[in-house]
DNA sequence: CTAAAAGGTCAAATTTTTTGAATGATGACA
DNA sequence: TGTCATCATTCAAAAAATTTGACCTTTTAG
C-alpha cells in the first residue's frame, strides 16, 4: 500500500488557513508569502489526489474532503506536539512514567506529601502507584513492573538491584482480646498454635523464589490480599498470626489485640527501598534521595 | 508554545531503521543512500533537541527518547494513512458516513439486504442506522442528524428536502379481542371512545412543528416509544388506537386484534423516503436509487 | 589480522520551497 | 455603474533543503 505523502507542514498551513479565513491571512501568520501557501496547498491536493478547496468563488472554501483533512490533521498535529514534549522531557532525563510500589506492610500515607512535592516540580512525569505483598515488591522490581519499591523486606534476592535500608519493623504475634490462646501459659509452643487458623497475606510473587511467611505447614490458613485485612480478621478473633507492630499500636494500646510470646519469636525484619541499579532518571533519583533522608523510616511509622 | 518541528518523513525513516535494524539497511529499503538517512536522523535529533540514538557502539541503538518517538511516530503515521484513505474516499464522492433513519412505522427488515449489498461494494462508508417516530424522521433530516430517512409520513414540513413516495399505509382502529368496544354498535362515536385509554407513540420531534397523531385531547393516554410497544399494549387490551395495517395483519387474521369502524375514519398515510436536496454523495445516491425501485414499498410491507 | 559492514563527514549536484512581481477575478462601496 | 482593495494564482529567479558519492573511522565476524 502506498504510504501517505502528507506533510505536517501542509497540515499546519491548512490549519492556519481555516483559522485565519483566507490564504493571504494564513500566509501572513506563517510569515510566508501568499504564493507559498498556495503552492503548499496545491502540492497537498496533488499528493492526496483530492481537491481540498472549492475555488469557484472568491474565497477558497474547504470541500468535504478538505474539512476532513483539516480536522484529522489537527489531531495529528496535537499528537506530534505531545510526542515532542514527551521526548524532550525524556531526553532531559525525566522519566515519562515512574512506577512506585509500596509493600502493604507500610501504610502509604507518608508517601503522599512526597508525591505532592514531586508533582509540583515535575508535573509531566506520570507517577503510577501499586501495592505488593511480602517479596512481591522485589519481584515487581525484577520483572520491570515497577521502578522503585518502598518497604521491601530483607535483602535483594537477585543481583542488579540496589537498595537502602529504611528501618526495622517488629513482628508481634497478636490475637484478639478474649481469644482462647490468651489463657494459655506463655511462651506458647508450636503445638498449641496448631489448633487455630493462621491468617496469611497472599504472596503475589510470580517469578522469584517465594519468600514464605515463615509459618509451619499443616495448619488451617485464611488467605487475605492485604495486611489491612489480616489485621481486621485477627482483630475479630477469626485467626492468629504475626502483625507489624507499627500497624497495630492503637489496637494494642486499647487492649483489643494482645501480644503473646512464642517459644521461637521472630526477628525484626529490615525494610528497604530498592530500585534497579544502572540508568536512573531524574524522577527516580529525586525520590531515592528523599526516601534515604534520615527520619524517613519514622515517617512510615518504623 | 513552540510548534513541533517534526517531519513525517523522519518518522518513516525512524520506522525503517528499527524495522531493518540499521541505518544502511533502512537506506536501502527507502531507496536512499546511507548518508541521507544519517542526515535525516541528525536533523530530527537536532530539531527535537534530544538524541534519539546511542552511537557509542557499532550499531546505533535507540535511546529511551528514540523509542518513545518511534512508537508514537508509528501511531501518527498510521493516523495519517487512515486520514489519507478517508480523504480520498471522500474526494471520490463516497461519504465517510451515511446516517439512515427508519421510521418505526416500518419494520426495518427490508433494509438489511440492501445494507449487505452496499457493504459489499463500499465497505469503507460507515452506515449508521437510527429510528425515529412520527415526524421525528423529518426533524432528524432537517437538523442534519441523518442523511436519509425511510418511511417519513406525509409531506416534507420544510423546504430544502427532497422526497420520493414509498407507498401508503392504512391506519386501522384496532382493539384486542373481547374488548368492550367490540360490543358497541359501529361506527363508533368519539364519545364512546373517550372511556378508553389511547396508546400514543411518543413524537421525538424537537425543533419542527410537531405532527400530532390526530387524537382528541381529554382522553387518558399511554405513551410508548415505539410502534412495536403500541401494538403489544393494544394487543393486551390495555388501550386502543390506530395501528398501521401492515404491521398487524397477522393478529387481525388470528382474530386477536379486531378492526373497528369509526365515525370519522383516518385517511391512509403516504410514506416516503427523503433526503436533503443538494449535494449528494455516491452512497446516498446508491440507496435512493434502490429505494425508489418499483416494489420497494411492497418489500417494506406496504 | 583482515575484510566486511556500520555510521559519519563533506562538497557538489539535485530537488524542493520560497520569493516577488504580475495577472485575472470577485466583491464591497460610493 | 465604476472604482478599488483583496484574493488566489502563475511564473521565473533565488534560496534552502535534501540527496548523492567519495572518502573516513570504528567495530566485529571469521
Amino acid at each position: 500500500m502506498m504510504t501517505s505523502p502528507i506533510t505536517l507542514d501542509a497540515l499546519r498551513v491548512l490549519d492556519a488557513i481555516e483559522r485565519r479565513g483566507s490564504f493571504a491571512a494564513a500566509a501572513e501568520s506563517l510569515y510566508r508569502v501568499p504564493s507559498a501557501v498556495s503552492y503548499t496547498v496545491q502540492k497537498l491536493e496533488e499528493e492526496m489526489g483530492v481537491p481540498l478547496f472549492d475555488r469557484s468563488r472568491r474565497r477558497a472554501a474547504l470541500t468535504d474532503a478538505g474539512r476532513l483533512v483539516l480536522e484529522h490533521g489537527r489531531r495529528i498535529l496535537l499528537a506530534t506536539d505531545e510526542m515532542t514534549a514527551l521526548a524532550r522531557q525524556s531526553g532531559a532525563g525525566w522519566e515519562v512514567e515512574l512506577r512506585i510500589c509500596v509493600d502493604t506492610i507500610l501504610e502509604p500515607d507518608a508517601l503522599y506529601p512526597l508525591l505532592e512535592a514531586f508533582q509540583s516540580i515535575q508535573p509531566r512525569t506520570r507517577v503510577v502507584l501499586s501495592e505488593e505483598v511480602m517479596g512481591g515488591a522485589w519481584d515487581a522490581l525484577h520483572d520491570n513492573r515497577c521502578d522503585l519499591v518502598i518497604g521491601a523486606p530483607g535483602e535483594a534476592p537477585v543481583s542488579g538491584l540496589a537498595s537502602q535500608q529504611l528501618g526495622e519493623v517488629s513482628l508481634v504475634f497478636a490475637v484478639a482480646r478474649g481469644h482462647p490462646l490468651t489463657g494459655m501459659p506463655q511462651p506458647l509452643s508450636a503445638e498449641v498454635l496448631r489448633d487455630y487458623p493462621t491468617v496469611v497475606v497472599a504472596d503475589s510473587s510470580r517469578s522469584l523464589p517465594s519468600l514464605s511467611s515463615g509459618l509451619l505447614d499443616g495448619r488451617s490458613q485464611i488467605i487475605v490480599p492485604t495486611i489491612a485485612q489480616k489485621i481486621e480478621i485477627q482483630h475479630k478473633g477469626l485467626g492468629v498470626g504475626y502483625l507489624p507492630l507499627h500497624r497495630v499500636q492503637r489496637q494494642i494500646a486499647a487492649g483489643s489485640l494482645e501480644i503473646l510470646a512464642l517459644e521461637v519469636d521472630r526477628a525484626p525484619v529490615t525494610l528497604s527501598i530498592a530500585w534497579r541499579s544502572g540508568r536512573q532518571g531524574k524522577a527516580l533519583k529525586w525520590f531515592i534521595e528523599r526516601l534515604c533522608a534520615p527520619g524517613m523510616g519514622a515517617a512510615f511509622g518504623l
